[in-house]
Order: C-alpha cells, then structure tokens, then sequence
DNA sequence: TCGATATTTCGGCGATAATCGAAATATGAC
DNA sequence: GTCATATTTCGATTATCGCCGAAATATCGA
C-alpha cells in the first residue's frame, strides 16, 4: 500500500524536530527489542512528560510502536514505516530514467520487519 | 561528509509541508534539467510569492538548487543533499546487525549527481 | 491497601510557520 | 528608455508547535 501525501507530510513533521529525530535515530540504531521509555528520555536528555508528547506524536505518524512490558513502556522504530516513506520521496525518480534510482524502491529489506 | 542533526533536521522541516514535498517531488521526477518557478507555482496550484518563499526554504536547506534562465529561474533537486538524508536516518541501523539495513547506505547512486 | 516507580494527560505560555496583498527587483523585447 | 513577464521581498495576520509544572493513571512489591 502506497502512502499519500499527507501520511508523507506527517511522518516528515513527525522527524523534523531535534529530540524526536533522536529519539527515532536512537530507536533505529535499538532496533526491533527497542527501548523503554524511562531510557530514552536518559539517554536525549529531556523530561518525561516532553517525552510522551513527542513519543506520541512518532506513534501517531506510524514511525514508531509502544508495547507494554511491566511498568515500563517499550518504544521501537517501525521500519516498514521508514522505508515506504523513502519510496515516497524517491518515486518516479529522474522521470524517464528510473534505472538511476530505482535502486532505492527494494531497499531495507527486512530489518525485524518493524513490530 | 556526514549530515549534522540540526542539518537533517532543517532537511526533514524543508521537506515536512505539503507544497514543499508536492515541489521537491515534481523535481524528483523531473530530474537534473528542473523546472522554472512559475511552472512548479502552476503545477502545484501556489501563489507565485508564497512559492517563492517555499522554494527558498528548500534550497537553504541544501534540497535543490537555483540557477537563473533569462527571466526564469531554474530549480532542480539535489540528489546528493537528499542521499546524505535517508544515510542520516538509517545510520547504525539495528546496532549490532547492519547488515541488514546497510544496503541502504550505497544507494542511488548518481542520477544527475545535483546540479 | 499503601507507597514507589514509570508514564501520560492537562492547561497555559512564548515562539515559530504559512499565507496573503502590495511593492520591489531582474531580465528580455521593442 | 519603456513596457511586459518572471520572480522575490516586505509587513501583517492567523494558526500551530514545543515546553513547562502539576496532576492523573498504571503497574509492581511489601
């Protein structure tokens, strides 16, 4: 399934921000066990109310997925998110001449397959 | 030369609203040649000065380029701004397995090489 | 149940962003 | 030089964003 334009812009808002894209970039390099909160917010230095906002908003654009685990709550990076949001940007790259950049379209294989 | 996160960041804002993305995207798929300004403001269905200042945000953030054409000014996307970004985002991806997500690293290879 | 830890929700404040109309600048044709 | 076309700059208005402190919710252990 494709992602419209909307979709594109709120995952693209969702990044484009200092502590959520280090959260996300955090959670990127966690990979798919991901990271409880409490440690995230250690870890980019922001307070955990802040936190939540911003943990909120990566859920809501799709980039990022919350499961429960005790008290804590663990956060991990959506990869098949990511990687159709590089396919977005990247599609009908260079018009007549896909050859030169549709490498990106099969990208990121796998990748824990999100979560 | 690797992206710094306030770069990244003011990539992923340039890109982060609707008209900007429908711009960058229209010159995605035109390609090195670009389009002039007043055939992006038509295509996209923008005021000739709100376009302006759209495009001038996009190319302070490194995105694409200008260069002038008689009364036209040209733009076209940066190919090279735009693979240092999707770099940027899967950097260490999966911490201890980056085989996995690495093919992304080598990607799009030329297409055009910006302008 | 009571207290401690982990996280989220709420209300408000200051800063930033998107758009507009009007005017200014740049280039080419006559 | 004068006019038309193409694009940008300016100033103001309205909406949205990010942060905070305080309070609420959820889970676990004694």
């Amino acid at each position: 399934m494709n992602l419209s334009l909307p979709q594109a812009v709120d995952r693209l808002s969702a990044l484009a921000q200092g502590h959520r894209l280090a959260v996300f970039r955090l959670l990127v390099k966690a990979g798919p066990d991901g990271l409880p909160a409490g440690a995230i917010a250690r870890e980019i230095g922001v307070r955990p109310n802040t936190l939540s906002s911003h943990l909120s908003i990566l859920d809501h654009a799709g980039l990022i997925h919350a499961r429960r685990d005790g008290r804590s709550v663990i956060y991990s990076a959506d990869f098949a998110a990511m990687r159709g949001l590089l396919g977005f940007l990247m599609e009908d790259c260079c018009g007549g001449a896909p050859e030169i950049c549709a490498p990106l379209s099969g990208l990121m294989p796998a990748c824990g397959a999100a979560a």
